[in-house]
DNA sequence: TTAATATTTCAACATTTATTAAATTGTTCA
DNA sequence: TGAACAATTTAATAAATGTTGAAATATTAA
């Protein structure tokens, strides 16, 4: 297969490395999987789909940082706190990381 | 756009989360983006061809934790080290990154 | 207004990663 | 052999991340 890559500039890098730090961690990718699936999902109901145990006070910060770094959005409806992905063009990241698996 | 993500265990996601960590950095994006244009390349070439100011060591350091993740192999001839991407479907991370960009 | 619930923030700590310089290993060539 | 070069390893330190529990904030309902 051959695969060439787009030009990308050195600020583009950056926020790059930006994004893929905000999700290179299972619990992250796991909620991004989640959220693929059943999106806009509340805090509580999130942590309940996480496999492994789960403490509201780091899916709160998983998410934060998700936020900051533009991978998620998040709207408010009552006490809740609903979140979303912002692009899910993002998503297509599970396909790159399964045909690599092997690598 | 909708888009579909494929079912993923909880050891790929560690797998996944791995080599996410293992390029989630600009410089060592910079260096995949070198080697997918021209590979093999041994590391005092690679060094120059990084825009910031590199230091061998440092390149090295990249390149070792690279190789360990399963993102690059390598091959001596004399006394250089070639480095090449071990998969290049992992490329495809550019055009995900691309397009997330404005996220 | 108080109680209950949902989420975030704070604070502390352990772990990991990044960076740099110096020392070391391995290879080639005079 | 020993000088020169390429790359790795080691060691030290700074910086970022991950994790946890407790406290604080915000919203709703009694």
């Amino acid at each position: 297969m051959n695969v060439t890559t787009p030009d990308i500039t050195r600020d583009q890098m950056e926020h790059a490395a930006k994004v893929l730090k905000a999700i290179a961690h299972p619990v992250k990718l796991e909620i991004l999987k989640i959220l693929a699936d059943a999106e806009p999902m509340d805090v509580t109901t999130l942590c309940g789909h996480v496999g492994m145990d789960c403490q509201i006070s780091m899916m709160s910060h998983h998410l934060a940082k998700m936020k900051d770094n533009g991978v998620l959005t998040s709207q408010k409806h009552g006490k809740q706190v609903f979140y979303s992905i912002a692009n899910r063009n993002l998503l297509n990241i599970f396909n790159c990381i399964e045909n690599c698996g092997d690598a």
